[in-house]
DNA sequence: TTAAACTAAACAAACGTTTAATTGATTTTA
DNA sequence: TAAAATCAATTAAACGTTTGTTTAGTTTAA
């Protein structure tokens, strides 16, 4: 589906009150006073709200799919060092995108079959294959150990930034960061979880930790 | 505050629907429809809706708070056995009451100053200070490494739990356990993430992985 | 002139909450 | 001991808002 500015303006307002109060408690008047148009040029352009979420779920759910194609040929990289670029490249998109996610936390939690539902399972499968294609060549050369659970591996990458992200605040009063501004936490965060996550995934992965 | 049994059958449904379809998208006549009672008689017993969620936080958050005060005393295992109780510890409340932590991780992505994240925000400075407490034992003792970011260890592990039990549906699908039943189910979940998580933390204590 | 963009107003339904009346059991009074 | 009083528990109905959506008319630009 292809939207115009005004659409695409709706979205994103869309997604930062969806973000900031949840779907259900954000009414249409709302994003349309935030919007600076009036409530039915939502059901004019989009048809509902459920749509309208569909719409945001479309349009966003694309910019978050983690892409291994590249790493896969690049010979330059030993597995490891491919598995660091993922890790790094999942951290980048989540924290870039902290709302449509925490949108997606919200969703994921809920157990019904929605549009939205099926969007998000079909992204995770889709993650989850790129992933396998990284681990297997790592095995395939010997650099990784044969037993490897990827989803669970999957499972605390994506639960500990997820975590991360919607603890922000007590991990900023535990560490005395409240002063800190927000590009400068979020440089922090990044660093935090990419040395974290890189030291757990070695240790499932490789032979060095026992 | 002391409940009756009607007002704690009611507490009770409330969480079960709360955590099926979140709060807003829980009316207190769907809460009274499923308790067999007036709707009058919420707004009765508990003042309002608000007040309800409140109440059932102020029952239910007691039951899942982190307990160390017999780990650190017990002698005959050593800190980093101590460390493997508490995660099985933890995995076992966090699943066995599954509908309460959901209501909890949809509550800590939103960013407002309410009754509830202030209650979500003691228990995890109070978890916080007892996991503390052993791993300074495991420190003091030279079992454990002198460089350990608490809270990030932390993040993992509630964020691994959290994810698995937010992604049950995507795990059983891409492991082919749709058919398994619900207790064999919760014993896997169980055993595979006690197994995962006592690796991972080893990793981050231990001076035995590089 | 025509079609898309936009508006104010109205719509019915659902929402959380309150009201006023009734029930049922326990306690007090005669 | 029987009648009266008391009080919490419960009900159906109504309250005023807010909800998502639609309508019917107006503006704007090609």
């Amino acid at each position: 589906m292809e939207y115009n500015e005004k659409q695409i303006a709706i979205i994103d307002i869309a997604e930062k009150l969806f973000a900031e109060n949840g779907y259900d408690a954000t009414s249409v008047r709302d994003i349309a006073h935030d919007a600076g148009i009036n409530v039915a040029m939502i059901s004019y352009y989009f048809g509902s709200k459920e749509k309208l979420m569909e719409a945001l779920f479309e349009r966003k759910s694309t910019n978050i799919r983690i892409k291994v194609e590249n790493l896969i040929q690049n010979e330059n990289l030993s597995p490891l060092q491919k598995i660091n670029v993922l890790i790094d490249d999942y951290i980048e998109k989540f924290i870039a995108q902290q709302g449509f996610h925490k949108i997606m936390m919200r969703e994921q939690i809920i157990e019904k079959d929605t549009t939205v539902a099926s969007i998000i399972l079909e992204l995770k499968k889709r993650n989850l294959e790129s992933i396998k294609l990284l681990i297997q060549e790592g095995q395939k050369s010997g650099s990784f150990i044969k037993n490897i659970d990827v989803v669970l591996m999957m499972t605390t990458m994506v639960g500990t930034v997820s975590q991360m992200i919607s603890s922000q605040y007590f991990y900023r009063e535990v560490n005395n960061m409240q002063q800190m501004d927000e590009i400068e936490f979020r440089k922090h965060m990044k660093k935090k979880l990419s040395v974290h996550l890189k030291k757990l995934f070695k240790a499932l992965l490789t032979y060095d930790s026992q």
